[in-house]
DNA sequence: GCGACAG
DNA sequence: ATCTTGTCGC
C-alpha cells in the first residue's frame, strides 16, 4: 500500500554517516531548548496536522517563543519512518522561529532506531542543529530486545543495548511512574540528553517541559484550526 | 492468517 | 497519533 520504504531507508542510510554522539556545545552554553510536537485531524479525505514549537529557557523552563504551522500530511505512519511523515511540517515551523534554539527535543526516538535515524537524529542532521529524542512508549528496534525496567526512584535508568551497542536509555523521570525512552539525536551525547531530560522535568509532567508545552499548544491550535476554516 | 507497531 | 466513559488516586 506504500512503496516508499526502500527509498526512505536509502536516504537514512546515507545520512546516518553524519551522526555525532558527542556534545557540540558546553553545558553553560545551553541557554534555550525547543520542544516540538504535532497534532493531527481529518479534513474530508485529507489528513492535516499542526506543528508547534515552544522555545524555553534551558534553566527555568520559562517560555521565550512559540510558533506553529499547519498543513497537509501526505505520508502515512510507518514504524521506523516517522521522520518522513512529520519533518516537512516541522522544518517549515522551524523556519518561523526568531530565535535559534541551542537544542531541539523531539517526541519520539533518535539513535534508538533500526538505522539510528529516528526523527530526532534525522532532524538534527537536516537542520544542522543539536537534537535529542524522548519517546513515551518503547520502540522494539530489533523485534526481540526488550528494555530492563529501571529502579523505582526518580533518576534511575537502564541502558538499552542491542548487539553490544548502547542505543538509548529507559529513564525514570518520576518515582514510580513508567520510564521514558531517551536517545541522542546528533550533536549531543546520551549522558547530556538524560541530564537535560531530568532537569527539565517538573512535578506536573514526566516529560520535559518544552515537550509538554508543545503538546498542549498543539491541541489548542488544532481545536481552533479544525473549527475555523471550513464548513 | 495473525501479531507488532516511536507518533 | 486519534476516537472515547468512567474510574481510581492524590
Amino acid at each position: 500500500m506504500y512503496a516508499e520504504e526502500e527509498k526512505f531507508a536509502q536516504i537514512q542510510n546515507d545520512l546516518r554517516q553524519k551522526i555525532s554522539l558527542e556534545d557540540s556545545f558546553s553545558a553553560d552554553a545551553l541557554k534555550t531548548v525547543a520542544g516540538v510536537d504535532l497534532a493531527y485531524w481529518q479534513e474530508g479525505d485529507t489528513e492535516r496536522a499542526v506543528c508547534c514549537i515552544v522555545v524555553t529557557d534551558a534553566a527555568s523552563g520559562e517560555v521565550i517563543e512559540k510558533k506553529q504551522c499547519d498543513g497537509m500530511i501526505d505520508v502515512p505512519y510507518i514504524p521506523g519512518y516517522l521522520a518522513f511523515r512529520e519533518l516537512p511540517l516541522v522544518l517549515k515551523t522551524v523556519g518561523l522561529l526568531e530565535n535559534e534554539p541551542d537544542l531541539f527535543i523531539f517526541d519520539g526516538n533518535g539513535y534508538l532506531h533500526p538505522r539510528h535515524m529516528g526523527i530526532a537524529t534525522h532532524a538534527a542532521l537536516v537542520m544542522g542543529r543539536p537534537a535529542m529524542g524522548i519517546a513515551k512508549t518503547y520502540f522494539r528496534v530489533d523485534k526481540k530486545t526488550d528494555y530492563t525496567e529501571p529502579a523505582e526512584d526518580a533518576g534511575s535508568y537502564t541502558d538499552i543495548i542491542i548487539d553490544g551497542e548502547v542505543y538509548g536509555r529507559a529513564l525514570r523521570t518520576h518515582k514510580g511512574v513508567k520510564p521514558v525512552f531517551v536517545s541522542a539525536g546528533s550533536g549531543i551525547s546520551l549522558d547530556t540528553a538524560c541530564d537535560i531530560s531530568l532537569r527539565l522535568t517538573s512535578k506536573e509532567s514526566h516529560i520535559p517541559i518544552p515537550t509538554r508545552l508543545a503538546d498542549l499548544e498543539t491541541h489548542t491550535a488544532r481545536a481552533a484550526l479544525r473549527g475555523g476554516a471550513e464548513e
